[in-house]
DNA sequence: AGCACA
């Protein structure tokens, strides 16, 4: 069956169409070629590597595409015989109809994929600093101890020093600009592993920490075009699983 | 050939 075995829905699939057709034009010249069987909601087309060729006219009915399947099967169409599929997804548009539709799904891989797109060799690099670092720490605590320790609390882990999402303090949102503010750093954290981290987008200059305030550090860029990079890039990014990077731009 | 919603 040239449909396969996709189940007939409101959405048709449309392939070897010519790719040298401009967008625009292509999706009027579908829409206008197939409302002959149908309410068209919408018509997509992308000319990006994978996707150029083919397109989606979505139907408000099921019957409207199963008829435009059928009859406009190898229709030429600039030269081209079109075949004609059942989209094998439910378009965004059918979705948000039914109330189905969760912008999030898809929003949220996006953001994940930024993170995994880091080479995983910095992944490593970072773990190692950081295990050093943690190291490092409780040794220099350990030989202080002995010293009369200056009240600190036992609990300093995940106590209400420790930082929440959605900054309650009184800074408002900063304009972009070429410095990023880093916020919820675990405390071991070192410029080094920092720079490891954002020196590999262009543009970067250095990584700021301040002794007295740990978890938060300043990272500055040439430009505010090449820090709004890094900062899409490295939001979220979690040196440890539990402390996922806010970053924002700095207050001048 | 290729199934997305910039």
């Amino acid at each position: 069956m040239l449909t396969g075995d996709i189940p007939p829905n409101q959405t048709i699939y449309i392939k070897n169409l010519n790719e040298k057709v401009k967008k625009e034009e292509l999706k009027r010249s579908l829409y206008c070629l197939f409302s002959q069987y149908g309410r068209i909601l919408d018509v997509v087309a992308l000319k990006t590597a994978k996707l150029r060729g083919q397109a989606w006219v979505v139907y408000s009915e099921v019957t409207a595409a199963s008829n435009a399947v059928r009859q406009m099967q190898g229709f030429p169409f600039y030269d081209k015989p079109m075949r004609i599929q059942y989209a094998k997804t439910m378009s965004d548009c059918i979705a948000e109809a039914e109330g189905v539709y969760d912008p999030n799904a898809k929003k949220k891989k996006k953001k994940e994929e930024n993170v995994m797109f880091l080479p995983f060799y910095y992944l490593q690099i970072i773990e190692h600093m950081f295990s050093s670092s943690v190291e490092r720490k409780k040794r220099a605590e350990e030989s202080k101890q002995s010293a009369p320790a200056n009240g600190k609390p036992a609990e300093s882990n995940g106590g209400p020093t420790s930082f929440r999402q959605g900054n309650q303090g009184a800074q408002e949102t900063a304009l972009p600009n070429n410095i990023l503010f880093i916020q919820n750093l675990p405390h071991e954290t070192t410029s080094m592993m920092l720079q490891v981290l954002f020196q590999q987008y262009p543009g970067f200059r250095e990584v700021r920490m301040i002794e007295a305030k740990p978890g938060i550090a300043f990272v500055e860029f040439e430009d505010d075009v090449q820090s709004s990079m890094a900062m899409q890039a490295l939001q979220g990014f979690k040196i440890t699983p539990q402390n996922p990077m806010a970053v924002t731009y700095a207050k001048k």
